[in-house]
DNA sequence: CTTAATAAGTAGATTCGCTACATGTTGCCG
DNA sequence: CGGCAACATGTAGCGAATCTACTTATTAAG
């Protein structure tokens, strides 16, 4: 998969995958390979700039702690993560329509 | 929509418009808008470039004529384009499960 | 003792869609 | 006739986000 891909859409996966529980940086990198298959095994590079960004945004806030001598920075959904997540899955579904009408996929 | 959602998306749609028939600059914007009902109204800055970057890569290949007094670059798929269009397709498909094997949509 | 896994980060490059601008034609409306 | 919308193509430069490559540190397994 394509890097470009990516550009957009990046946010409201990892606002996802915080939505039912506060999940630290790692963890969010894990949960988003597995609930992507393995494709998506985003670099540190990648993953924990856009985290602060979102928490800079205000839709994350995050907390620290230690455990088992490691440092974890936690982050959870804020109320405007929550909303931000909602759009995020509405334009998804927008932009699938917009990008299936003018791809036609499907037929080779 | 916003607009970085379309990075890397963009050149496959493209060549979409041009698989079954060629055509010149002003009539893919119009096929493009057309076909997304709407919403895909790229900006001239956006579309031309773009399609010089297609011609560069080997995916299309252009030629001028004059109809009505105006120049027209028209724009026809290679076969390289469609090799590319068609491995496009295939990775929009894959990059669909991915989004929302993550995003879950469609649940609030 | 050394490597893999866990954990978090920064610096800098690259890419591409965008805004804003530039140029010129045809055809319609008043 | 004058002006504007539609047709038609293009460039320059900006900005944002993902990437590569690197850094630091701990724990557990071999």
């Amino acid at each position: 998969m394509k890097a470009d891909a990516l550009r957009g859409h990046l946010d409201p996966m990892i606002l996802a995958v915080v939505e039912d529980q506060p999940l630290h940086g790692y963890a969010i990198m894990e949960a988003l390979l597995e609930r992507s298959g393995g494709e998506l095994d985003l670099p540190t590079g990648t993953l924990y700039p856009a985290l602060r960004r979102l928490e800079r945004a205000g839709y994350l806030a995050s907390e620290w702690s230690t455990v088992g001598g490691r440092k974890r920075r936690t982050y959870q959904l804020t109320s405007a993560g929550q909303k931000m997540l909602a759009s995020g899955k509405q334009e998804w579904l927008t932009f699938r329509t917009v990008v299936e009408g003018v791809l036609r996929p499907g037929q080779a």
